[in-house]
This record gives structure tokens, sequence and C-alpha cells, in this order.
DNA sequence: TTGTGTTTTATTGCCTCC
DNA sequence: GGAGGCAATAAAACACAA
């Protein structure tokens, strides 16, 4: 039984019992202290006599009901599939066996109140999983067969059934739930790790941009005078490739002696170094796909080779084109 | 003993299939 | 149209803590 609780099991007589000897040993008859005095006419003095005769007429008379109850089933609720098989539950009736009144309420409570619900014997119910542990749908030979081992009625078996399906189908669900969840938890621990990785590899690109250009700048420093004949042949190197569209666009921050980063000029992102792919040939697309970023040699001249004395404009530069006046000034 | 939460049994209404 | 399945729900039975 699910749940693993442990409830208090019905004996196989409380189940199988059915005979009216069980059924009359399961009533409580009252001893002549008990409220079945009421009995007795107000103001005489109790006899033994008419207390006998009292509790043998009641006996007799609930008899009688029990026993029509027993031919011709449940009074009320057409539909109700509730065994009579038992004296337990009938006991359950006639507990509060306090005087006259009661017992004809109780009477009429057994009569048309709707059943009590019984539970299964363990018995049953072990019988029962290991049914439906062979085949959880019923059919209803097996149905029929089942009710009649268990002494049970074929529809109580079907709800029965019916009931065992909808727990296993919860079972079910809570153990793809947590299926899905561990799935969730280990493909979000590899995006995370990823996420790790490619951010330590832009900050690398980052440092060793940086890098360059400051050994660059210093390289540039001491060939200055050289500069302005060797950028004039920047346009030809430019021209053999298309690849100049990856202009990249220092953002100088010198001055404050802060790191600076590499932009690629129309770029729609803001990303370092990522370029808005959507304005690339399908060969650039390719070089960038080979390596983290193929740069042509266009790209990052040799600092000797940029026209100092003609600060570039346009989109297209062959040179160092930077977006931030800083460095020229530095450069001149 | 009583209140509360859980499990089990049963009902109801809707849907599908034959 | 009847039989059977299922989801939602009611209600009884039960365990357990306070």
């Amino acid at each position: 039984m699910a749940g693993g609780r442990v409830y208090r099991s019905n004996t196989s007589a409380d189940a199988g019992s059915n005979n009216l000897s069980v059924l009359l040993q399961s009533q409580r008859v009252p001893s002549s202290s008990e409220p079945l005095d009421t009995l007795f006419i107000p103001g005489s003095s109790p006899s033994p006599f008419l207390g006998i005769l009292s509790i043998f007429f009641f006996n007799f008379i609930l008899i009688l009901i029990l026993c029509d109850l027993k031919n011709d089933g449940p009074v009320s609720g057409t539909r109700s599939m509730v065994s009579f098989e038992g004296a337990d539950r009938r006991r359950s009736y006639f507990r509060t066996f306090d005087g006259e009144e009661k017992v004809e309420e109780d009477i009429e409570e057994y009569l048309h109140r709707s059943e009590k619900k019984r539970r299964l014997t363990v018995d049953q119910v072990q019988f029962l999983e290991k049914s439906f542990e062979a085949e959880n749908k019923l059919e209803p030979d097996r149905k029929v067969q089942l009710a009649k081992d268990l002494g049970l009625q074929s529809r109580q078996v079907a709800i029965w059934f019916q009931n065992r399906r909808a727990r296993w189908k919860t079972k079910q669900l809570e153990k793809d739930y947590d299926s899905l969840q561990a799935s969730y938890n280990s493909l979000k621990a590899d995006y995370d790790n990823l996420v790790k990785e490619t951010d330590k590899l832009k900050e690398e690109v980052v440092q060793l941009t940086d890098k360059l250009l400051l050994e660059g700048k210093e390289k540039g420093e001491s060939e200055l005078p050289d500069a302005k004949t060797s950028s004039q042949e920047l346009p030809s190197e430019a021209a053999e490739g298309e690849e100049s569209k990856f202009v990249p666009v220092v953002k100088s921050d010198y001055t404050e002696g802060v790191h600076s980063s590499v932009l690629l000029e129309g770029a729609g992102s803001s990303y370092p170094l990522e370029p808005d792919q959507s304005d690339l040939s399908q060969d650039e697309e390719d070089n960038l796909s080979k390596g983290l970023l193929h740069l042509p040699s266009c790209v990052f001249p040799k600092l000797q080779d940029i026209d100092y004395s003609d600060p570039p404009a346009g989109s297209c530069n062959f040179g160092f084109p930077l977006d931030d006046h800083a460095f020229w000034s530095w450069a001149y």
C-alpha cells in the first residue's frame, strides 16, 4: 500500500462474517443499569421480566430489519455498492444504544443514510495488488472472477482498479518530474560552465589585444619618422581583401590609465571583438568561424605603416581608425 | 480527546468506443 | 445508447501530535 502509513486492518472475520449469530453477538446487550432502563414505564418500579421482554422485543425487531436489508440490499442510493457483509460496520450503527428513541434514530439512519465505507482487508488488497501488477486493466471476466474470489462486488473491484490506476499515474508523474528536474540541473550546470569558459577566453583575448597594442605603441614611438611613407602603401594592401570591413576601433583610454578594448566598427553589439555578422559575406563568416577572430593584416597594421599626419576619416580606414581623439593627440 | 493531515473508498459527470 | 475509463471530488477511515 502506498504512503508508508500502517493502517490497522480489518480481520477477515470482520469482512466475511455475515451470519446473524455474529451480528447478535456484536450488538451490545445493555445491563439493567444502562440506558435501556428508560424503557420501563416511568414511575413504576423496574420489573426484571419487563426488562428482559423489552430487550428480546428490540432484538427481534432488529433481526427482522436486518434480515430484510440483507435480502434486498441497501435502501438508500441505487448505485451504492457497499457490501453488507461483516458485522463490524453494523456494530458501528448500534454502538450508541442508549434508549428507545436513539434506537429508532439509528434504525432510521441506517435505513436512509448513505452507506459508510468499509476498507478492504490486507489480504484483499494484496490480492488486488498482485492482480494489478500482472495487468492494470480489468477485463470483465477477470473482474467477475476477482470479485468472486475476494467476496466483493464486481463494482468494488472495478473502482479499486480505477483508483489504483490513478495512484499509479500520480506516482509516475512524480517520477517523470524528478527525472526532468535532474536533467535540467545537469544541462544548466554544463551551460554555466560554458559561459564561464567563454568569459575567461574573452578576457584572455582582451588582455592579449592590450598587450599587442602596447607593444605596437612602443614600436611606433621609436619608428615614427617612417610612418608616413609606409602608410601610403596601405590602400593597396587593404585592397587585397574584403576583410577590410573589419576595422578595429580602439577605444583608447590610455590617458586615464585604464585598460582599453577593441571594438569592431559597425558592430551592432558592444561586445569586444564581436562583429555584426549581418554585414559579412559568407567567406567572411567562414573566416570568423574558423578561429576566435581572424583579423587580416590590414586590420592590425604595423604602427610604423600608419600615416600619423593625417588622421583618417570616413568609415573605411586602413590604418588605425580611432574613434577616440586621445590616441591621435598622443600620436602627435 | 481532539484537531489535522493523509489515504482509501466511492460518486458524479464527461468522454470515447463499439 | 450502453459500458467503461478518467478526472475531480466527497467522505469515511485512519495515524499522529498536542
